[in-house]
DNA sequence: CTGAAAGCGCTTACAG
DNA sequence: CTGAAAGCGCTTACAG
């Protein structure tokens, strides 16, 4: 393997000389740049990552630690990974991912080796225990998930009251009066889940606002219990005309139930989901929904955290950033059949 | 942060006594590995990546190369990777999660720059870019896919040939004459995906040993066109009493076909996919499957390769490892109602 | 505009 | 059993 001396002395110059002419970090004649640039395709030269990494105290790599969770509906998770995985990239760095059970004991590791520059967090948690760590870590992180203290922290996630509210008005808005609103599991929302409530919360309030009645459940969040629980919710409210699903396995499962229901959606029930569109594709999904925008927040944390890495910005204040909701529409919401006045 | 010259002072001995009692190469009296030890635990020294990587040439780091085509089904891909990245932290080593275009330049880089210690190619089709780049390279690599020609390199991959006989054979054995078998699409072939005619033909070979009637297609990869095409080739051939299938997408989605012919498996047709268990759950599918053994392909090309890295093996004979399939019952297969003779 | 030298933080032959 | 020193391959103040 050529080194940044075999460049040097095939151009004739020195070894910083050789350096400078690569990084341009200080003016070089262009006589002496062209004898730099031909020594290093004659030799293929390449700089070592591992000495780069020493000697600027910079590696160019950025941990991205997932969890992935029995419990959790696994395919939502690939679009945040490759959100934060290419848009890393575009920004000259690659990405470890990191999907180790303890992620507080990754994280330090991680961290006092020097192995990375900065950390994605994703599925952050309400009281993540990996937080604290980070809040100690040498480099910065940025949250894929809002948790009850973002102290310190850049933080993305879904704007959840805001989707909530949105989900509640748009069955509102063409006269629906009875919905059910369908959450993920309550194992979910126990290990930390905060944007389970969140949204429900601002859904039951905006829907009392609006006096419109809406009965909500928490379903399982695997295949194929939340099926069961569907049918046991449906069966519960015969009068509700619309359905809210802020469940990804109970969106997936929904088609199935509605042809053993022989019910169909929007004809007999409006419904109204919380996933991505590349979810609703590789599942078929024919159902409206507020975009969970994986991709966006992905690439939104990665430049974030580029941004401080590289920043003179480490006394900067912190954002916390919830991005409004918007809706795909696939024309699984309209007016009630017999709408209740 | 403390270096390894901190410790030294503060346990009295010089740099290179640390530096063994830490890694045990050489004997040390207990009484100074004592008193490195507590120097370390005093100030929370951890070795630094960068400076270990440049003196001992190793980044404990593994490239995982994935390829996320637009036309394939994504979630399918997520077990291979956590099959990679828990085996390979298991054994010492992070994973870099490559998701590039462009395979070969992405490869080259991270080899030319010794970023990484070693690579496991996912998802390899039969005459792969990435391959000769691969060759070229310092470092060894593992591929999950088998191509064309696996000169220097180590590769596992499922026995898909054994896997189509075995489908036919289970079809076969319980009476069945006439069936379906449906492939990915040919987007996939064409790419270079030679698992799917290495199944489709020992399939069709083994049928015409047996003397019975095998239909083949290719299906579309994604919704909601495989849902389309699998009505196509059940219309076309009614008397079909088996349905294989090689195409996962048709998995997902041929529950709510079989709903829409009103058609019930196994009752009134035999079903036997390719998937792995951890698909099955996700979708709840109720059919059998050859295992498709994802994180079992995953861990053995991480051990191979770490072998490999590790090895004084360089000269070793390279593997090529067809898994042999298992059946996953979930009871989908039965005897044709009204068996042909 | 260019060079000689120090330093990043480790590991490991060499010497005793 | 232990130490002093060289070296891994870069970058970057310091000097000219």
């Amino acid at each position: 393997m050529a080194t940044i001396g075999d460049v040097a002395r095939v151009a004739g110059v020195s070894r910083s000389t050789a350096s400078y002419a690569l990084s341009g970090k200080r003016s070089i004649s262009s006589a002496v740049r062209k004898k730099v640039q031909d020594a290093v395709d004659e030799l293929g030269y390449t700089p070592n990552a591992g000495a780069r990494a020493l000697a600027t105290a910079e590696t160019k790599i950025i941990a991205l630690l997932a969890r992935f969770l029995s419990d959790e509906f696994a395919p939502a998770m690939l679009q945040y990974i490759q959100g934060v995985s290419n848009r890393a990239r575009e920004l000259g760095y690659d990405t470890l991912l990191v999907s180790e059970a303890d992620g507080p004991a990754a994280l330090r590791r991680l961290s006092t080796t020097r192995m990375v520059d900065g950390f994605v967090l994703l599925n952050v948690g309400e009281s993540d225990e990996r937080l604290d760590v980070l809040r100690q870590a040498a480099q910065p992180g940025a949250l894929i998930g809002l948790p009850a203290d973002p102290e310190g922290l850049d933080v993305f996630d879904l704007d959840f009251p805001a989707s909530g509210r949105l989900m509640v008005e748009q069955l509102h808005g063409v006269g629906h009066r009875e919905a059910i609103l369908v959450s993920q599991s309550e194992h979910v929302v126990r290990r930390g889940g905060a944007y389970v409530w969140r949204l429900a919360n601002a859904a039951q309030e905006r829907a009392e606002e609006l006096g419109m009645q809406l009965h909500h459940y928490y379903g399982a969040s695997l295949q194929p219990e939340i099926g069961t629980d569907l049918h046991r919710f449906l069966d519960r409210h015969p009068q509700a005309t619309g359905l809210l699903l802020n469940n990804e396995a109970a969106a997936a499962a929904l088609p199935t139930v509605l042809r053993e229901r022989e019910v169909s959606a929007p004809a007999d029930l409006s419904v109204l989901g919380r996933f991505s569109d590349e979810f609703a594709r590789t599942f078929s999904l024919p159902f409206s929904a507020v975009d969970s925008a994986a991709m966006t927040l992905g690439r939104q944390a990665v430049e974030a955290l580029v941004t401080r890495m590289q920043g003179s910005t480490k006394a900067e204040p912190h954002v916390v950033s919830l991005l409004p909701p918007t809706l795909d529409d696939r024309g699984s919401v309209t007016a009630p059949r017999a709408p209740s006045r």
